[in-house]
This record gives structure tokens, C-alpha cells and sequence, in this order.
DNA sequence: TATTGTTATACTCTATAACTATA
DNA sequence: TATAGTTATAGAGTATAACAATA
């Protein structure tokens, strides 16, 4: 009697492995180059970009990026300087600091976010349905515990 | 007389982008976290696993990782501390030192590289095909210069 | 002269622990 | 007492510039 079990070594799985591998170390590298552009470091140009989609007490942000909230304080300390975002305080809870874009760290958010078009180009070439296959299989992705 | 253009706004390809970006992070994170498990920083293991490939003179490996080669001087320092990594003299040219995998070394690359299950486990439920035409869009994606 | 690897320096990111001001 | 944010500290990664050994 013969028992399958999961061949975790089938050349093809293993070959899409490595190319996810890297296809992420050549995203993140465009992203550092984009935020370099625009005169930011990876973890700021992050913060910055999670803020413009809405302005979030400073542990949350720790929270989004996983990382403690003490490293939050020199990022958004270095933001601040360059005038990108504001320390606003926060109505029910004088303990809170809420971070917010200002109009110009909303400007350069959209500028970085326009930029990332690396993920935008190879997609294109693909049809609808194409597309709509590798969404699911990327929300598997993400949705996997 | 209407001139067809590249719609950047087709909400499907956003979606597909903005998951593009969730896999990176999440797929970054997990390979931190493996390398910790592993007492290793996301650069060592990258050193490492990239010389388990093949041994190489420092200034290949910065080339490779894409970083100043004086950075590499202190990465293979610590993994030749903890005796995962060796310096070892080139035949040819008396300037250049190839740094190689130990035994031990060796191991922990594979046992890094067998805990990195994330990427593989989504891909068990794709079919062949499916897989065939993930790849292939990764390689695009790899490719695209 | 040019190249390889290293050192020295400065900045940023990171986690940990202790502190402050509020709650 | 608990929580939000900060400060202090130490380790690591990064780029730049200058250096020694070798080509």
C-alpha cells in the first residue's frame, strides 16, 4: 500500500520558491532606491506611507510595522524635522500623540507611491483572468497564518 | 477619435500591486525571524546562504547583495566568530580572501533554508499549470530590468 | 597606478530597560 | 496601577573616505 505524502522537494515548487525569494529582494531594493529618492530611509518612507492612508497614534504604528514603539520616536523625530508629518494631540487621551501627514508629506507619499511601478509593469501583460488568478493566489499568501 | 492609453488606475492591477507589497513585507519578516531562530540577523543569513551556494571574495558577495564591500568586513567578522564562515586564502591573487561555509556553517544554511515553508505551503494548493504560469510571471517580474 | 580588503566615521534602525505624564 | 510616549543604551547594518597589501 502506498502512502503519499507531500513532496516538499517537486522541482517546480522549489524553482517558484526561489523566485519569489527573489522577486521580494528586488522589491525591497526598489523600494529603499525610491525612498532614497525622495530623501528618505525604507522605514520612513513605511511610516510615511502608512500615515497617509490615515494619521495613527505613534504605538499603533509600531504596532503595523511590528516592530517597539521606542523606535517610532526617532522616525517620526526625523519626519517632523523635515517637516513631513506632525505630532497632533489626540482629543479624549492626553497621553496619545496622533502622527498626520503634513501637505507636503502627502505630496511626497503620493510622489513615492507613483513611483513603485516596478510591481505595475510586468503586470500589464497579463489578461484580466490572469490577473484575477495571481490576486487569489497572493491573498493566500498574505492570508496564511 | 479616441487614443488608447495605459489606465495606471485599473483598480484590479492596484489590488494586485498593493498585495505584491503585503507578501514582500510579510515574506521579509518571516525570513528575520527564521535567521533569529537561527541566531543570525537577516544580513548574516543572506551571506550565508548566498556563500553555501559557492565561496566567494568579499567583494563579490557586496557585489551580489548589492551593498559597499567594507559592510561585508564586518558581517563575515561575526559569522567567522561564531565559526560559520571562514576567510580562506585565494590561489591566484594574494589580495583576495574567499569566505566559505564551516561544516557548521553548512547546516545552519539548510536548516535556514528548510524552515523558510512560507512561500511553500500557498503553493500546495495551485495545480500545474497554475504554477507554470506563477512562475512565469515571476520571472517577468525577476527580469524586467 | 589600480584593485582587494580593511579601518575609521557617522547615521539610522533595532530591542531592551527605565523614566514621565497621564489615565 | 496601568498605559502612551520618550529617553538612554548597546548592537548591527549602511555609505563614505582613507589606508595597507598586493597586483
Amino acid at each position: 500500500m502506498t502512502v503519499t505524502r507531500p513532496r516538499r522537494t517537486d522541482p517546480l515548487t522549489l524553482e517558484v520558491v526561489e523566485l519569489i525569494g527573489a522577486v521580494v529582494a528586488r522589491y525591497y531594493q526598489e523600494y529603499e532606491e525610491a525612498a532614497a529618492r525622495h530623501g528618505l530611509t525604507g522605514a520612513q518612507a513605511r511610516v510615511l506611507s502608512l500615515l497617509a492612508l490615515e494619521p495613527l497614534p505613534m504605538r499603533q504604528i509600531a504596532q503595523r510595522l511590528k516592530c517597539e514603539p521606542s523606535n517610532i520616536t526617532g522616525i517620526v523625530d526625523r519626519l517632523e524635522a523635515r517637516q513631513l508629518v506632525e505630532r497632533q494631540p489626540s482629543p479624549g487621551d492626553r497621553r496619545v500623540k496622533v502622527a498626520a501627514p503634513t501637505e507636503e508629506g502627502a505630496r511626497v507619499a503620493r510622489s513615492l507611491r507613483d513611483s513603485l511601478d516596478f510591481a505595475r509593469e510586468p503586470l500589464a501583460g497579463l489578461s484580466r483572468d490572469e490577473r484575477l488568478a495571481l490576486r487569489d493566489m497572493l491573498k493566500t499568501m498574505v492570508g496564511a497564518e
